[in-house]
DNA sequence: CCTGCTACCTGATGGC
DNA sequence: TGCCATCAGGTAGCAG
């Protein structure tokens, strides 16, 4: 379960769970969840530790231990499963059994994976993220110049975590929406006022995200919480074929990057 | 450094 | 029914 939005309100309906608790054991059903590293060093790393914090950095999902830490990535399927009787039940990769109740992390298709660091940014993924957009330090200068910088097509720039942190295959196509820019321009050939109307339609779409995604907030139950609520405020995603929200024209579906654009061929320019 | 491509996995869906 | 192709929220690693 994958983009910033989601991950953020993981993040926050998490905290109260296990903010304070132990980790008294861990156990790893499927060694895949925690590869390359092993059961044995993931064990040995949280167990008898602590949860003192709870951070969400882009995607991913760090859980700040008394001594180390534990890094989750949901990549395109994980998700997390609570269980207050500390009994699982069903598909569960990794299982953090807490002082009460046991959190699992699952994940059918093994992207996913949970890992234990001494420090958070041993981890490359996260040393190199670029700007948090919801953070005070992505402004419309900061995007303007992120975008001159690059020769590439606006929505893989997006997609690029190192440039910007936590926007994904929904919210990237959402926004270049929002923005009425084509999602193949160039990025050293948007304007200044351009510039503007994306870095505000980024904020806008991942602001809305987040408070579809907190309500109804994650139950860690059903996989496929976060995407029903998402539904209503789609502009495009998933749209091809069907009518433009803003001018009725047909959506139209592309390949970038081996994965797909939704866009509006006539109001996005 | 920048860019583009592939691998990594599983399950759902649709055409024939 | 069965079989095959295609598609899916992401990133790491590697070649040029």
């Amino acid at each position: 379960m994958p983009e910033l939005p989601e991950v953020e309100s993981i993040a926050r309906t998490l905290r109260p769970l296990v903010c304070g608790r132990r980790i008294v054991r861990v156990d790893v059903p499927h060694r895949i969840g925690v590869k390359p590293q092993t059961r044995a060093w993931v064990a040995r790393g949280a167990t008898g530790r602590t949860i003192r914090r709870v951070e969400r950095r882009g995607k991913y999902l760090v859980l700040h231990l008394d001594r180390g830490c534990l890094v989750l990535h949901f990549r395109l399927d994980g998700h997390l499963r609570w269980f207050p009787s500390g009994r699982l039940e069903g598909h569960v990769d990794v299982a953090l059994h807490l002082s009460r109740g046991t959190l699992g992390f699952a994940d059918r298709r093994h992207f996913g994976r949970v890992h234990w660091h001494a420090q958070r940014d041993a981890v490359a993924g996260i040393r190199t993220l670029g700007a948090e957009p919801l953070g005070p330090a992505f402004t419309p200068q900061r995007l303007g110049d992120l975008l001159r910088r690059s020769r590439r097509p606006l929505k893989l720039l997006l997609l690029d975590q190192t440039r910007v942190a936590g926007l994904g295959n929904i919210y990237a196509s959402e926004s270049l929406w929002h923005a009425r820019l084509d999602p193949r321009r160039a990025s050293d050939r948007v304007t200044l006022a351009e510039a503007g109307r994306l870095h505000k339609a980024i904020v806008r779409v991942l602001r809305r995200a987040l408070q579809c995604c907190l309500d109804p907030a994650p139950d860690f139950t059903d996989p496929e919480w976060w995407f029903e609520g998402l539904e209503p405020m789609l502009r495009v995603y998933g749209r091809e074929g069907l009518a433009c929200r803003r001018c009725r024209q047909a959506i139209r579906r592309i390949e970038q990057g081996g994965r797909s654009s939704y866009f509006c061929p006539r109001c996005q320019k």
